[in-house]
DNA sequence: CAGGGGTGTCGAAGCGCTTCGACGATGAAC
DNA sequence: GTTCATCGTCGAAGCGCTTCGACACCCCTG
């Protein structure tokens, strides 16, 4: 490569990293030998001389109360914002725990990395503590001390959806949230949801029931609230699968919207009534976090909690009491 | 690390890879060093001294009509596989396309990669022949020569499917199947199945439609299947989001389950009654694929196309008419 | 016109492994 | 008691980059 553009190896380099400066035309000469040799420099050996593997790891959960195509459009967009950074993605799951994260740092294969699906009390924290590697958390765990977190401001939903059905004159409001062992494992959106909800509840003066769910249970949780509920007007879901199976269960008893007015928050479900939701700004989140992690590897950049301020859609599937 | 256990660095390699014999004692002691300094081989070191990565890329597809949970269980079990291979997975989308294969194999970046969601005509084949980067393709293209392919035998399925219900005496039959972009690119699966279908329903002398579908348009395709078929008794859908509101539809002006004797092809959907299906085994796909790529970065194993036997689960959604 | 400060390029060292040939030691064969 | 394999280990040579001085060379200043 170098012979072929007839200068030194070292001047590629300086040619490809810019970290010197070079002469116009040496920079044109080597672009053309670039150009004509189909030249990749080896990742291996780049890794080796720079200690920078431009890789970074990307942690996914894989469990099956996580919602997938959420996570899939994560990963998506973590994909291609850390491609507009020159790295790439090296895929782990929740499988290997923190020993995968001990792995990949230990072996330099990777400069950073971002994990998904943050519990409060996580396993995977003080590994990443321990380990002096850039990381970045999309979620946030109880004790933030050192790290880097980004996520949607989930108690700050809750209480966009209370507030807007109180604005509306609603006074009686359940949240249908995520399966129980999302809370078991106490799952930071999950928990910050319900606690903004409750909250705002609690200042709005409306009356409030939480109950958690899953697309199996739906038509349960709907006939309960039914039964137990019957001044219901207001209905929060924060449970994307669960959203058709309790809709259909609560339209064979009772009302359907917008009579009982409903809100989602996540992604808006396919084939089905448009919902006024709070959605998850999931390519955002993705976007920030490589962003955020790019800044730690550079050295720049300070812990830190960034909560994204949630935004409501309204598509009409909530009605105005007087 | 060397100096630790007492030994040269090429004793610590040849203990670590197992290429030479070396003596119990020393490979004790060379293991004691290894747990006690936590030492992890430097990944781009190794890649550039042995010209082995020990990581392979993934194509993962991130179109609309791609049914994303499937798309993760095959990534989940991709990634599963591989570490049971002592490889690490890169996740490359169709973002970057047939130049995301160039970079990763011009690098050494990876040992061989796996593409997903295969076209009959896809961009990324010729471009993959011409690599001569070991390459394992899920799904299957017109031209196989020199490739290696896996996947479901989509075409014994949908004539499975025929079968079992001609079998039950159902003599007029829908197929609905994915949604027409997905025909229009010419995917491999979809082609596949639509056409096990159609020469299974002519061999067996029953009456057959097809019909393609979304989620959206499911209403539509069942009000029109009652509408021209009024004879139907048996469905084939070859489209897992849509069942749900496919099913409904049915049902608002028709025939339940199993009076409607409905198969599935694909994951059995979360929170419906149970339906008799021919299941996608992404986990053993995901699994036989990186086996085979596995081999090919050996230098074993010869290029040609796998397809998997299917089996239908029979979960009572067909009924037998006289 | 000597001295000083930029520029642009090169050479060499080294990143941390793997691998190949070599070599001493050991035991078997004659 | 030689001779020969065989076994276990080592040393050295890279793998293909980056990076740090060094060094021409040029232009400016006084």
């Amino acid at each position: 490569m170098a012979r072929h553009a007839g200068v030194s190896p070292s001047t590629v380099s300086y040619v490809l990293s810019g970290k010197r400066s070079i002469s116009e035309s040496t920079t044109r000469r080597v672009r053309e030998s670039i150009e004509a040799l189909g030249y990749q420099p080896h990742a291996g050996a780049r890794s080796l001389a720079s200690r920078r593997s431009n890789v970074i790891a990307l942690v996914v959960p894989l469990r099956d109360d996580v919602h997938v195509p959420v996570a899939m459009r994560f990963a998506v967009s973590v994909v291609t914002a850390a491609r507009t950074h020159d790295h790439d993605v090296l895929l782990l799951t929740q499988g290997e725990g923190p020993d995968g994260l001990r792995r990949v740092a230990g072996s330099a294969m990777v400069d950073g990395v971002i994990v998904m699906d943050v519990e409060a009390d996580d396993a995977r924290v003080p590994v990443l503590r321990s380990l002096d590697l850039p990381s970045v958390l999309i979620g946030v765990p109880e004790d933030t001390d050192g790290l880097t977190c980004i996520d949607l401001d989930f108690s700050a939903a809750g209480a966009l959806c209370v507030d807007h059905l109180a604005d509306r004159g609603h006074t009686d409001i359940a949240f249908v949230g995520q399966p129980p062992s999302v809370y078991q494992r106490r799952t930071g959106f999950a928990e910050r949801t319900l606690a903004g909800f409750e909250s705002a509840a609690a200042r709005r003066g409306v009356r409030a029931t939480q109950r958690p769910c899953s697309p199996e249970t739906a038509a349960e949780v709907a006939g309960a609230l039914l039964r137990e509920r019957p001044g219901l007007t207001g209905l929060i879901v924060h449970n994307e699968p669960s959203v058709a199976p309790l809709l259909e269960a609560f339209s064979e008893h009772g009302p359907t919207t917008p009579d009982l007015s409903t809100v989602v928050i996540g992604p808006a479900p396919a084939g089905l009534p448009e919902l006024t939701s709070v959605d998850l700004p999931a390519e955002e989140l993705g976007g920030r976090a490589v962003g955020l992690l790019m800044d730690k590897i550079d050295g720049l950049g300070k812990p830190g909690t960034t909560l994204l301020e949630p935004g409501l859609t309204d598509r009409g599937s909530t009605a105005r009491r007087s």
